[in-house]
DNA sequence: CGCACGGTTGAAGACTGTCAAATCTAGTGG
DNA sequence: CCACTAGATTTGACAGTCTTCAACCGTGCG
């Protein structure tokens, strides 16, 4: 997602061995916030840190029996589902996000996820973390609230959705894209979207020119840079202030 | 949400002692399912079945702690978020669903919930549940699953936002909400909507009057019947073909 | 029976989708 | 190291859909 904070997160790169949990930098984000410090080893045993993917390779398809829940440790994922002939994308993963919950309901995975950049992720094994679950509550207890707050960002986008211009909701989706990663920790100076025009048209519904020429126009403010790929977020709060004037005005 | 089928329903209207879960006909629906019936009676502890609202009626504001979440026992709900001066609607609640769950990742509630019309539901307190769940490690399992079913029928709708007609859309609310009815063992011959045209515009992003022509249109379909509030489901599978049509078309 | 609200219908204008072509970037190979 | 190529992004023009603003119904309620 951002090169120049690819390198703040290298302490969470597998060791040769691979990544213990509690030495993970994405601890409190992750499985073991509010577990306790002795419970947290018995993570590693449910883990497998060392999964890696390529640009474009696909993680999980669509329909496959759920096998593991992922945490992005570095990178991004896009999930997408098929309709009639075209895929729809529903959602973006980045760093310190859960990924592949949509399967825990029916058993089967709902999307196919896909690596939108060279990516590193956690695989949890599900059976042995509901089992560990039962043995540690809290944990139980934390992937709920990582469930929760993982839909609940899908609510984001569709909060602007009504009628108004695309503009918006090109606007709420890069801000709510600056507010994930720095909730991961990430400096967002210097963005590098990872995801297409295409895949954040198909997500906003809307047409990849529109979003382009949804981009331009947003990135003429002055709390953001947008040139191509890249996007430079200056200041938050201004941004913030802008989306809300820009729903508002429509009353 | 639907008169006749209401009546189907009202052996889960609660006794003069309040009802218990294990004779609930929600039960297979609702927490108690996979929880062994021993442990159900416990549940009874944490719940309590007597809720009603009436129409309009606000069951929790925005920025409220969370203290419960409730499941629909029958009638209706909407969760709106407020952005800059409007509402916006992000989901509605049918019976067997859960309410409530977008706070438990940050304590507090992120929509208004309100009773569409006469509702009857059970508040199950928070805490306790936690609580609880900690001693029946099902019921934290059961939880999780009903989370991953709520949050991902919110992919339903966005699902078919590309740039697809409006009337697509409002096709794919119809028949996700005939689904989630038959889901919960209502009847969809005759249906009255109990959400006003403003909200289902807002919740998919359209002006209510293009909400009421693509009603309209969608209705002269031989599979559907819409006449104002009500709507008439004939051939669900016939549906699902005419939505995929209007969808994959468009490739 | 009349009122009030929600829903439907109509017309005009704005915005977005579509198709097509120009540009730019990044990656490749010389 | 530089030129080149393929793919992605941007730009332009036009048609179509959606939004907006109004007016009109029709139902349900007082």
């Amino acid at each position: 997602m951002i090169r120049s904070s690819a390198a703040a997160r290298d302490d969470a790169a597998p060791g040769r061995e691979g990544l213990r949990c509690r030495r993970c930098c994405l601890g409190s984000l992750c499985l073991p916030a509010g577990v306790q410090p002795a419970e947290v080893a018995l993570l590693d045993g449910v883990v497998d840190t060392r999964r890696e993917l390529a640009e474009g390779e696909v993680l999980v398809e669509e329909g496959a029996p759920l096998r593991a829940l992922w945490v992005v440790r570095s990178g991004s994922l896009k999930a997408e589902t098929r309709w009639g002939g075209r895929a729809q994308v529903v959602a973006f993963h980045l760093p310190g996000e859960l990924a592949g919950w949509d399967a825990i309901a029916g058993g089967r995975h709902r999307a196919t996820i896909r690596a939108l950049e060279p990516s590193a992720l956690c695989a949890v094994r599900y059976q042995r973390l509901m089992g560990l679950g039962d043995r540690i509550p809290r944990l139980h207890r934390r992937l709920l609230a990582m469930l929760s707050g993982a839909a609940r960002c899908d609510w984001v986008v569709s909060a602007v959705g009504a009628g108004v211009q695309a503009e918006a909701r090109v606007l709420a989706f890069l801000l709510s894209l600056a507010e994930r990663l720095m909730a991961a920790g990430l400096s967002v100076d210097e963005v590098r979207l990872s995801m297409s025009r295409d895949d954040i048209a198909s997500y906003l519904g809307l047409a990849p020119e529109t979003v382009s020429r949804a981009m331009v126009r947003v990135g003429r403010l002055d709390c953001l840079e947008v040139r191509r790929r890249r996007v430079r977020f200056h200041d938050l709060e201004a941004l913030r202030a802008a989306l809300h004037a820009m729903t508002a005005s429509r009353f």
